[in-house]
DNA sequence: TCGAAATAGGATAAAATTACTCCTAATTTA
DNA sequence: TAAATTAGGAGTAATTTTATCCTATTTCGA
């Protein structure tokens, strides 16, 4: 029921990104601003690419950006890049990972508390959360 | 991000012991009845027991009984008692696990996105639960 | 054109967590 | 006392998490 490091230096990468404003950042500046190992983060960018919320040019002056403005990227997308869909329990995403699901009285709890979560997560765009003041 | 199997048993557990209305159920019963695991089951039942959430009497007719009636035991309670206190992200149990929490504009977003769940969660009694039927 | 700088992707591995099982001791009832 | 039952500790296999490292590819600029 927790986070993935992996998930959390995703949300780190795609913050510093987007606080760059559209210059290409390089691995080794995202990693040591955002105090994470060089190599994950790396993996992690490329997770990033591949679910098309960031771009990368190789090379010389190359480096990463946003695919999108921080407007249009939110939490919710990149949690999902890196640890895939959303799953509360086995039974939320396919019904056909319990079969007792028909008869299961939690089973709509579970429904209900990811799409709660998921609503939450989707109204956090990175625009918003720059704009946040950190407390 | 997900719950565990245990906690997952857990929660059928008690959903048993409510539907059972006091008369004591033993491991094996309860385990086949959910389709658990006799051993495993009784490794949860022992954290239920104490956790105070169920009760158990040894011997012959023992078993498992709720401590407590099923409108004073809440999904919430259950799931802590298994797999411990909620915690969406390592910052938002303890600031400290974290020491960008100050600058961290994500922050925030965990601890409300947490609350929201255990307030959720909390309003399910196993009353409730018990009484929904299950689609 | 070559070399340096950078990402892409695959393989590998250590550590942690999950999901169990098994055994012995203690307790309770008949 | 024998049978039924929970209590608790120890152990284990599988899976997931959290990385690291190596080689290939691309790009830039001198
Ligand atoms: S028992 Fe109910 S809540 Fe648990 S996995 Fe099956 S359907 Fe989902
Ligand atoms: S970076 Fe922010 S969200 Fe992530 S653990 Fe630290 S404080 Fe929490």
């Amino acid at each position: 029921m927790q986070l993935t490091r992996e998930a959390d230096y995703a949300v780190r990468c795609v913050l510093y990104l987007a606080s760059a404003g559209g210059r290409p950042a390089a691995v080794g500046e995202i990693a040591e601003a955002q105090g994470m190992s060089a190599a994950f983060t790396a993996k992690i960018l490329q997770k990033l690419v591949n679910a098309g919320i960031a771009a990368s040019r190789r090379g010389v002056k190359g480096g990463f950006v946003l695919a999108r403005p921080p407007a249009e990227t939110t939490l919710l997308e990149v949690i999902e890049a890196v640890q895939g869909p959303l799953a509360l329990n086995i039974c939320v995403v396919d019904r056909k990972n319990c079969d007792r699901n028909s008869r299961c009285s939690v089973h709509p709890v579970w429904v209900e508390v990811q799409a709660d979560m998921k609503k939450k997560l989707e109204s956090y765009t990175f625009e918003r959360l720059l704009n946040s003041s950190p407390r």
